[in-house]
DNA sequence: AAGTCTCTTTGATGCACATCAAGACCGCCT
DNA sequence: AGGCGGTCTTGATGTGCATCAAAGAGACTT
């Protein structure tokens, strides 16, 4: 998986390379306002909008580091301690939780411009995985230095608190899956969230590519492997869907709004 | 209901009335102080801890009312404009989101000491029902004064964070319990938690009321109210609890502990 | 005391999905 | 090209819980 097959490329970045006879100093400028969060195009996603010059470069200076994460391995896992949140700036992660007996719930799928960690915050330690399932660019923001900036800057102090509301509110909505809905319905929720948050980065509203296994698609939706491939195939059936390994195309997005809004089954 | 079967007295309120020749404006600020959060017996459960007076004072101006909340009638409701916070002083609530089809899911129960209304922030709006299941006095925090004051209070900024990721957290909990046990499972975790969380109130560790429904419960567990009663007699015929309409008798924690750490089912 | 309402229990039946099993497909390695 | 591991599909069978139904138990009304 290149970079080049990740969400974004940074328009900017391109656009700045200008003339060649620059000094290392402004080199070095370029290199930073590449990658800083004021001209990042992830802002309007994981950052506050509206701020002034001087707020952006406060805000700015929240990003010590920017890690990659490749395929397979963890940003952080259960137990490590809390120090940051952490903005994707590019890739697809996956986060769980894992009994002491062992069960393990997949808790949400990530992308471009959502923020991970906020379950660190409660006792300063993490308290799920998270995995990326793709290779990844991260930004970690110090915690401390948000809170610090928060105190000053108030479009980033309310900011932090929708995203973290944000993140209980979503949490509703996938509880009310897991009690109430059955398999078909929640696999069509699944794709229409996935889809629609896709589309709202820039890509077709019809077409995806699926990050993760039939498995974790089932473990996020409180189902088997088997259920979720079965139930695939009875929307390619209905012509719904095609298909195509991780491959989704969506045919019928009207046959699975109605799906969503079916009747519930208790 | 009445107010002497809520979980707390104040303590302070009864010592703080000495004399009788008291000027009317010394009786105002005993009223003030007997329900000022820097005296309130939640404090610890609601408020920050180890802060200096002035910060104290501060935190205390926060609180502008002081609502009751009668059985069945709600403290807000889905699409109710977001301004407050509200900290339950006494008595019991149940919170429920509702998909535009009618399926509901009963999202959390809630007693003294815990904050209600964090989904509101993220969109101005409420996106769940919180409903008192008894007689229930709660204090109002203008979310406004929140934030104003956690700029300046370090130890509050902190606290708001906590208590939202602690949300988080717990949601994470249901998540794992809706997707991956069993109903006898999700009873016993269910009964463990409440009995922690009204013995972490002071009250028995082997005996509660219920102040829910069977089928709050089911909806709360995912299950129909006739399973959470059928487990009920379960358990009582494993002479695990004893069941006496609403109350509800724990004779063997252990068992419960083992309920829920047995095998997942898939 | 009878009547109504809400909540709860218990039984009988059926179904949605888990479980078990086997084979297909794909990328990757040698 | 051939073999191998991870992933996915599909079928056969079983079961945990939903659904339907009816009756019991308290709480409140008149």
């Amino acid at each position: 998986m290149s970079v080049s097959a990740t969400f974004f490329v940074l328009p900017q970045a391109s656009s700045a390379v200008a003339s060649s006879h620059l000094s290392s100093k402004v080199k070095l400028d370029k290199y930073f306002i590449k990658t800083a969060c004021s001209n990042c195009n992830m802002r309007e996603l994981c950052m506050p909008i509206g701020l002034d010059a001087d707020e952006l470069i406060r805000v700015d200076e929240l990003v010590t580091k920017r890690p990659f994460v490749k395929r397979g391995s963890a940003l952080f896992r259960s137990g490590d301690p809390f120090t940051a949140l952490y903005a994707i700036r590019s890739g697809f992660f996956k986060t769980s939780v894992t009994s002491e007996e062992g069960q393990t719930q997949v808790t949400g799928f990530q992308m471009a411009g959502e923020i991970l960690g906020l379950d660190g915050i409660a006792t300063d330690l993490h308290t799920c995985d998270a995995i990326a399932l793709e290779d990844t660019e991260v930004c970690a923001l110090p915690f401390e230095k948000i809170e610090e900036i928060a105190r000053e800057v108030k479009a980033l102090q309310h900011h932090v608190h929708k995203i973290m509301s944000r993140e209980i509110v979503r949490e509703h909505g996938v509880m009310l899956l897991l009690g109430n809905m059955r398999a078909e319905e929640r696999l069509a929720a699944f794709l229409l969230n996935l889809v629609q948050r896709l589309h709202a980065r820039g890509f077709s509203s019809t077409d995806m590519i699926l990050r993760m296994t039939r498995e974790e698609i089932g473990s996020y939706l409180g189902l088997t492997l088997e259920t979720v491939s079965r139930t695939f195939s009875k929307f390619a059936d209905d012509c719904i869907i095609t298909v195509n390994q991780r491959h989704i195309h969506i045919q019928n997005a009207e046959a699975l709004k109605r799906l969503v809004s079916h009747e519930p089954c208790h």
